[in-house]
DNA sequence: GATGAATGAGTGTTCATTCAT
DNA sequence: CATGAATGAACACTCATTCAT
């Protein structure tokens, strides 16, 4: 029998997840705190260490939790959509909002955990994928269904579409940068299938 | 009159900016010390910071060495190319090439300075400018010469191309995947080709 | 509930004071390093950090400490005094004493403290005027009392007394001459007294 | 044959000195760096060497400049008085004087000289005692005349008129407060002559 | 289960002084 | 005579992590 329940204890796990996505988000993963974000959680530090192995564990934890936010999002938009152009430029569009909606967990991201060496291989690069993978099996089903040219690569269509979307971002999420949310995904959207798309049978 | 001939002295700055070059990209920024670079560059701790101004400002100067070497480079590639496509494809063949053969400094600019809050108008970004303006005065060419869709935003191109190149590219930099540099570059070339360039007549 | 018992916490406090305090003493505080004194106080450096906010709010302390202990000293001597003139002789005796008994403290003060740019307004200097405080009020009590001249003024009398037994004391505490208490008590309260004492009516 | 002109070598000198003498009075001696007096006084470096053993001989010839353009003066005003406690007058307001025209002079000597372990003994104690001879020597003839008690101690008279000016001066010289040359000198003066002064027979 | 006191490793930077040029 | 390039020692402070209470 727990000594206190299993409510409370994942109330506080909670707790401190929240503390720390704010921490990290805002002062970034170095400058924060472990102390800091205990105090922010109203927890001793050493509870800390109770849940999460150390101060990286609990940034993967604070990422994952995005993730396993965003994850839903993407898929019910994308399955809102109708035909491969509609549901591309919802996920796109859905894409780029968060990045203005989670601007802090984006940086996060970007510049604390994808650029560390032990990213490859890690459980936050697992979600990543999963992520990802909303998109090639966009490609792979518009390609099925005679909407996407049959010889593109999903795997290069994915790097060309995150990679251009990030590095869009980029000026806004790490600097002051304003991202015009609708213009950037129409311009990326129609760019892209541009490219990718069958011409519709004349 | 100098004490020391103008030549010793810049021999000396070259090594303390090779061994910067090398410890940097080995074991990253924070982790290299100036101790360890001064050692490698036979060099007192105390000299570097006669010639730099800090830890940082010698990390700046590893790089605006490797763009001042690189954007030639690429400026040559891109002459020798005949026809905008062409002209393209040595541009991201050079781009991709880059990330092989200096694997390392790659990895430092996408790790650490890039992603620096100072980033924003540093020189190092006026640099990087300076290089991705070599694709967007060959889109501008192109489209003054009909070769590209005339609606095309070259800014957009810009981070569409380099964004995908650089997701492409992580894995290596990153980690221990392969680059197959011909592959990707005909790849990403072809698919962006596909979406930017005019189908030559009607 | 606190970790550790109060009084095992307030025991390492005033380890580290008292080791503070006899390094500062000795060395300087410049030449103390925050390493010796913890060691000499059986701490590690990271803990002094915990009760001190840096190495000269630990230097504050140490005065601090020794200001509260002089403090009732000199009130109580005072106190004891028979008429204005005993009572002053007894402050200037203790005053001079202390020259002598904490030779050390007394030249951190007047070396690296008193000295320092930021001592006007600190919390030091209000201790010093505590003490001093101790001089005015005899005056003023003295005026009151018909003994002292009526348009003396306290605080020039402050001046004076107190910087008179320094000019006297230095040479003791920063060189190695002799102060004789007894003799330097008497001639300075002589001297003084024959100037703001009135005669004693006829 | 000197391979520069004795005079040359005298400017030289002398500019150093005034620029040290600038450069500590506003930075501190610490602060001050031999760089920087030397680029002041255009200068290299290393010619400072050439003709001051080191740093703080440079700092003790700066203050022996002071202390010899000080001397005359103050001689030179006590000799224009007339009879013992004119002269102590002018004596004192020349003393007050100073440190509002070479305040930073004044605390250079107060906070990185005086203070200095190796000031007893040295060649600015020296001129110190030269300087505060005036006093003594103003005393004893006054003494000699029957102006002064005679059983007063010259050595103490000094400590307490110094010592009570030091004092006075000193929130004026290491912080920001005014300093009434005129009214603290008659103040110090007056008190100080109820004191030692005998009344003048009836 | 929870606390928070205790640890201790790790480093960029300055600058007086020297001496090769 | 003069230069200024080169040296290298020295140290406060932070904070993730542990474990006695």
């Amino acid at each position: 029998m727990p000594v206190i329940s299993a409510k409370r204890m994942q109330d506080r796990i909670d707790a401190i997840v929240e503390a720390a996505s704010v921490t990290f988000s805002t002062k970034g993963f170095e400058a924060a705190s472990i102390a800091e974000i205990a105090r922010a959680a109203q927890v001793s530090d050493g509870l800390i260490y109770r849940y999460f192995a150390n101060k990286r564990d609990l940034l993967y934890r604070v990422l994952q939790a995005f993730y396993e936010r965003l994850l839903p999002q993407v898929e019910a938009q994308v399955a809102q959509g109708v035909g491969f152009e509609d549901k591309l430029h919802r996920l796109v569009r859905r894409h780029v909002e968060v990045f203005v909606a989670d601007r802090g967990l984006c940086r996060l991201f970007l510049t604390e955990v994808r650029v560390a060496s032990d990213y490859q291989g890690s459980a936050i690069q697992d979600l990543n994928r999963r992520y990802t993978k909303v998109l090639t099996a966009l490609i792979e089903d518009g390609i099925a269904k005679g909407e996407v040219k049959p010889d593109v690569s999903p795997r290069l269509v994915r790097d060309i579409l995150f990679g251009a979307i990030e590095h869009l971002a980029w000026p806004h999420v790490n600097g002051d940068a304003r991202l015009d949310v609708k213009a950037s995904a129409a311009a990326v959207t129609a760019l892209f299938c541009g490219g990718v798309c069958l011409p519709v049978k004349a």
